[in-house]
DNA sequence: GACAATCGTTCTACTTTGTAATCATTATCG
DNA sequence: CGATAATGATTACAAAGTAGAACGATTGTC
């Protein structure tokens, strides 16, 4: 029951731009609902890999990494630091610095988290071919090159109702 | 050598999945800037856009549509109102509820977004030939219905720091 | 003609977030 | 060498966003 000119419509919904924005919405929910079996909300993982790929650094750095405040970065190690994953030593050369590093059962919780990360991979993209994946990841990458990504950094990543058993009000009725 | 072993790299960092995530959050931003110079966030050009395509319907339908509780959308709507881009009628069949439509103006804004909005897609393709523009659009709509999403609807689209007009003050007219 | 249900609105408690103040340690410079 | 500025981690606090319940107005039902 359309009742006005759809003649003006934008391609904008259609579009490259548009689609992106949507399925990346969609992906990073999808992952952080997977993730949130492990208890773990998608900014923790990011702290976990950051760890792992370059362990010893300060919390104001890492902060500065995530986007977020250095006040707030510090219940958030706290969480981390009292479920044994992460572990505040102390830089002997600048007392002042703290030099996080992931424990073993941190090491342990990345192995699940990478697991999670290939089956998230795995099931956003079960409806292409191989052949088709790495088409679209190239595509991808060429967008990102272009606009100047750097490849390691997770994106904004904000925060998100963990609540395991994720309740999700989302249900666009269309209802003619 | 600081960093260290990376051989269990997971292949999520270079995947699609994670590609997707850090593109669609970057291409979010990039429009959500862009329409900040018409003073728009982008659930307002949602519900702009929402009563372009089906005006008169009832704020409670369209705070359903836009994943938002209908108390919230009440100072949401009041703004646009009280910019003169939307109008609050009266459903004469049930005084109950509102009917909303775009005004003159808001019909101007809306052309003004369909232009931002095309600026952006090309932006956001600039590094692409039409014919891959084409098939990655294809490939994204084939995910994006594999995962059942609608077409129409926008994602979660939350809120933004832009800072390029740090329109704050909301004086919301009551309307009795 | 009373009673339940629905819409828009207001109220309020709760959570999240960022900035400023505080303490310890280090660097700088006279 | 000693005082002062600067930096990292932490705490305190205020500002803002959010969701849910409560309220008046209107409609449908029996």
């Amino acid at each position: 029951m359309s009742t006005n000119d759809d003649g003006a419509r934008p391609p904008a919904l259609g579009g490259v731009a548009f689609l992106l924005a949507q399925l990346g919405a969609h992906a990073a929910d999808r992952f952080a609902r997977r993730i949130a079996e492990l208890d773990l909300t998608p900014p923790q993982a990011g702290l976990l890999r950051m760890l792992a790929h370059a362990p010893g650094r300060s919390q104001r750095e890492l902060a500065g990494d995530l986007g977020m405040p250095p006040s707030r970065f510090v219940p958030f190690a706290d969480e981390l630091e009292g479920r044994g994953l992460i572990e505040r030593r102390r830089n002997a050369e600048d007392r002042r610095l703290y030099a996080l590093h992931l424990t073993e059962q941190g090491r342990e919780m990345l192995g699940e988290l990478a697991k999670a990360g290939m089956a998230h991979e795995q099931q956003i993209t079960e409806s292409l071919t191989p052949e088709e994946r790495q088409h679209l990841a190239e595509l991808l990458r060429r967008i990102a090159d272009h606009e100047g990504l750097t490849p390691g950094v997770h994106p904004g990543y904000r925060r998100l109702r963990t609540g395991a058993s994720g309740r999700r009000p989302a249900s666009p009725s269309r209802a003619p």
